[in-house]
RNA sequence: GGGAGUUUAGCUCAGUUGGUUUAGAGCAUCUGCCUUACAAGCAGAGGGUCCGCGGUUCGAACCCGCGAACUCCCA
């Protein structure tokens, strides 16, 4: 069969990946084999493949092909997540464009139109998953707003609850005052703005006149302040601390606290503090236990609370409240200030921190027997730099706040009657079931959403329904899963919940090794964003390199647990590498074709017996890599097996002399090593290993690399693959002389050798002649005159040619190396001649030494018998 | 402000319990080659104050302390 000139991906890899979704390969069902289970990160509904996908897809791949060549029945659950604030917002703007508000719709029509969006244009990543190779088993996959999953949802909430780990309470949220809706932190958009610094004066509480002043950009506020705070370390304030002040205008008694957390150089140094209506006041109320007064209603006018100004919008009121603070001589000066001020993304409206209900869960018991398995390795994190983080966090753990004030997702399952008694059950038929007096009351459902991760927390388990049908077959083969790969920057959000989850409904881990990818920068080490603009086209990508090359480029540069800095060189690598294994089937092809009978002299070729056991050592290597999740190390261990030993070394020692053609028994031995190859590298390079698979034999029905199995490891052969080695080292050190020498590649010379052990040269004696253009190699006892020689350990080499001999580059040489062996000699005498170290060290590192040298002296020996020659 | 981490060749990183480490790999660079599969290739080479200072030790890239720079997370 004719092979193209170079590698064309484009043109295979689809057809594979048919072939292996219609013989099924990825499905899994439970059977007796030991299962190896991944749960893929479901990625946002709303997501588009980029950088982090991919290296987390394919990682995944890795792992799971990995496990199906050896044994396992291997299973990659796929899914995604409903991600409720992005798809929200994607549903939002959507409507914009077609002229419709949010605040029009009703909460179903709403919803129908984000289930249409959903539909349309929702999941588009996992067909893109595809195109890389991914081999998850599809049948399975999952969406979080699936029934069975929504309710396992609804049924922890209403547990947590019950156990009275989830409750009610305030917190501090961004209010858009003309929406009338909170937003999330990534709705806010901070710009830098003028604004103007207000000193004010508060009269202290005492018999003499004194005052404090404090800095603020929002008077309007000062009728809702309950402190005022200085430094404990400011000693300007000292005479005050535990005295009282005055609010202006309405009088209000208030007290002076201390907190470091006031900068002494800012403003006056005294900070006014209004719980309601600041983020940092409101921290500080907490810790000090200060009233808070909310002074404003949800339009962003004063309410009846600030008892002045009631009524008026914040910034009329802003004006108002400064005309009254100069009339009473409240107002010190005032100066421009710069600040950055956060507007709402959807109605530019400035934004109000404001506090509200929310949902909680309390963390503290959930956590506790979360942390010990992680910290006792029953869990095991790679890197193991995250179990301090994890540790830190798990210790120092906050209460989680799960709602959202959010149509998109699981609507919260709490009624309220009209007194304001909160009822919580999974859905309306429970709910009355478990509260029938609650039939002929005016009832209202939660009109907030969960959280995402409330859903997500849950999927190791409830991706096999082990939530909602405790038990099932599947869930008991394949929980706990195996691995878990995702970014280190959900550890927290995600990982450490995924385990308090599984502790907490299944007392069980959730999965026993979590491989923490890097962060995906670009060239220039920025992290990988839209609004950069700096994320790559992936199928853009996949069409120009080939799946197999991008996969290559990014598992080369992603030594583990350290960020990724994606640049496409590295996919040119993959290419080169694709395009190099495709020509040396095509030379392999060519050989075969000759088809000559075997010699069964040249059974015993050094060249096979060297591959075979580097071979052996190599998958020794790589299932240690692999055990150890060194992903890249063990690509990069295949990458030098095939380029360096199999093409340039091995291929070189077993190429017929010019004009004659090769042995079968060779070509055979060779396919068989090509075999082998592509076994190893297809977790990393599905396609073009499959299709080299294919290439170099029929294969029988069901006969695929896909699924095909690994072989027992055995140990290799230590004293071969020793002498191979010295091969390469003589062949290297021959091939530099020519060089230095300007001596010809092919140009024959005569070799001598003086050594003190003939006998290891016997295997790779017919080697060295034909890799050295040797007419003549023997054993010598004496240095011969007027040769170049070459000092390898303790052998010497004397080459003699007919070519003019340069003895200065020679002399150069020789003395180099005689001064690095004399200063390495040196540093070993000195550690040989000090008392100490004969004392201290170990019988087997003072043997060490001196080995070292005796080795190191005999080499100076021999240098130097060799510059006497010259 | 609190916490975690990183610093080794031009770049990206290995370096297992301190002792063949006078420190490795890939990419990049330089030199020579269109050698019967591959110029997207072949052969060879050069390149390092292991962030700095101090300490422990017979011995430190590795352990300890101080400092510097950078990155991330939380507030």
């Amino acid at each position: 069969m004719e092979m193209t000139k170079n590698y064309e991906p484009g043109s295979i890899e689809p057809g594979w990946y048919q072939h292996w979704m219609d013989k099924g390969y990825f499905k899994s069902i439970p059977d007796g084999r030991e299962p190896y289970t991944i749960t893929m990160p479901p990625p946002n509904v709303t997501g588009f493949l980029h950088m982090g996908h991919c290296l987390n897809g394919t990682i995944q791949d890795i792992l799971i092909r990995h496990a199906r060549m050896n044994g396992k029945n291997a299973c990659w659950v796929p899914g995604m997540d409903h991600a409720s604030i992005a798809t929200e917002a994607k549903v939002v703007s959507m409507l914009r464009e077609k002229g419709i508000k949010k605040s029009s719709l009703s909460r179903e029509t709403f919803l129908e139109y984000a289930w249409e969006w959903k539909e349309k244009y929702g999941g588009i990543i996992l067909e893109q998953l595809k195109k890389l190779g991914c081999s998850a088993d599809w049948e399975r996959t999952t969406f979080t707003l699936d029934q069975d999953y929504s309710q396992a949802v609804y049924q922890t909430f209403v547990d947590l609850y019950e156990k009275g780990l989830i409750y009610r309470g305030k917190r501090m949220i961004h209010w858009d005052v003309k929406a009338k809706t909170a937003l999330s932190d990534e709705e806010v958009i901070y710009k830098e703005t003028q604004s103007t610094l207000y000193y004010v004066q508060y009269k202290v509480d005492t018999t003499n006149e004194e005052y404090i002043q404090i800095a603020t950009v929002r008077p309007e506020t000062i009728p809702g302040d309950t402190a005022i705070c200085v430094n404990p370390k400011d000693k300007r304030y000292t005479h005050l601390h535990g005295k009282y002040v005055f609010v202006p205008l309405i009088h209000r008694r208030i007290p002076i606290i201390t907190d470091e957390y006031v900068e002494m150089d800012f403003g006056t140094g005294a900070l006014k503090i209004t719980p309601a209506h600041d983020i940092n006041d409101y921290q500080i109320g907490l810790k000090h236990h200060l009233d808070i007064v909310e002074i404003l209603n949800e339009d962003g006018t004063l309410n009846d609370a600030a008892e002045i100004l009631i009524g008026e919008d914040r910034f009329d009121a802003r004006k108002k409240i400064v005309a009254l603070l100069e009339k009473e001589n409240h107002i010190v000066k005032t100066e421009p200030y710069a600040n950055q001020i956060g507007f709402s993304e959807r109605t530019d409206a400035i934004i109000e921190p404001r506090l509200s209900m929310q949902w909680w869960v309390s963390m503290k018991k959930l956590a506790d027997p979360a942390l010990l398995p992680v910290l006792k390795n029953e869990i095991n994190f790679y890197p193991s730099k995250y179990k301090n983080l994890y540790r830190h966090w798990m210790e120092n753990i906050k209460d989680w706040c799960i709602s959202r004030q959010l149509w998109w997702g699981h609507r919260i399952p709490a009624w309220y009657d009209d007194e304001g008694q909160i009822y919580v059950a999974e859905n309306e038929e429970a709910l009355f079931k478990k509260y029938p007096e609650l039939k002929n009351k005016n009832l209202s459902r939660d009109e907030d959403v969960l959280d995402t991760w409330f859903s997500s927390w849950l999927w190791p388990m409830e991706v096999f329904k082990g939530i909602s049908s405790p038990g099932n077959a599947d869930f008991t083969y394949y929980y706990p899963t195996n691995t878990l790969v995702t970014a280190p920057e959900i550890i927290f959000f995600w990982v450490a919940r995924m385990i308090m989850a599984g502790y907490a409904f299944e007392n069980e881990k959730p999965f026993k090794d979590v491989y923490f990818t890097g962060i995906v920068r670009d060239k220039a080490g920025r992290k990988m964003s839209k609004s950069l603009g700096n994320s790559p086209d992936l199928l853009g990508l996949i069409d120009t390199y080939g799946a197999d090359a991008v996969r290559f480029g990014i598992i080369v540069s992603s030594p583990a647990g350290n960020d990724l800095l994606f640049d496409e060189s590295s996919l040119e690598q993959g290419r080169n590498f694709n395009n190099k294994i495709w020509n040396v089937v095509k030379l392999l092809k060519i050989w075969e074709a000759q088809n000559q009978p075997s010699d069964t002299k040249n059974i015993e070729n050094f060249a096979i017996q060297w591959f075979k056991n580097r071979l052996l050592e190599s998958k020794k290597n790589i299932a240690d890599q692999m055990q150890h999740f060194q992903v890249s190390e063990a690509l990069k261990t295949i990458y030098s097996l095939i380029w360096d030993d199999f093409c340039s070394w091995y291929i070189e020692w077993v190429k017929p002399a010019q004009g004659k053609s090769i042995e079968k028994y060779i070509v055979d031995q060779s396919m068989i090593f090509l075999d082998e190859l592509m076994h190893i590298l297809h977790p990393f390079m599905p396609f073009i290993t499959e299709e080299i698979y294919h290439l170099v034999k029929e294969r029988n029905e069901g006969d695929d690399l896909c699924i095909k199995q690994s072989e027992n490891l055995i140990d290799p052969d230590i004293l071969i693959l020793q002498n191979g080695i010295a091969l390469k080292k003589i062949i290297t050190a021959m091939r530099d002389l020519r060089n230095k020498q300007s001596l010809k590649a092919k140009e024959e010379v005569r070799i001598f050798i003086k050594t003190e052990n003939e006998k290891q040269f016997e295997p790779i004696l017919s080697l060295l002649h034909k890799q050295l253009y040797a007419t003549e190699i023997s054993f010598i006892r004496e240095p011969v005159k007027d040769a170049l020689v070459l000092t390898i350990e303790n052998d010497h080499f004397f080459i003699t040619t007919s070519h003019i001999i340069h003895n200065e580059s020679q002399r150069e040489d020789l003395e180099k190396d005689l001064a690095y062996q004399r200063n390495f000699l040196a540093s070993v005498l000195k550690k040989l001649q000090n008392e100490k170290f004969i004392q201290h060290a170990k019988a087997e590192v003072i043997a060490l030494e001196q080995k070292k040298h005796d080795d190191a002296q005999a080499r100076i020996e021999a240098i130097e018998a060799s510059l006497k020659l010259l």
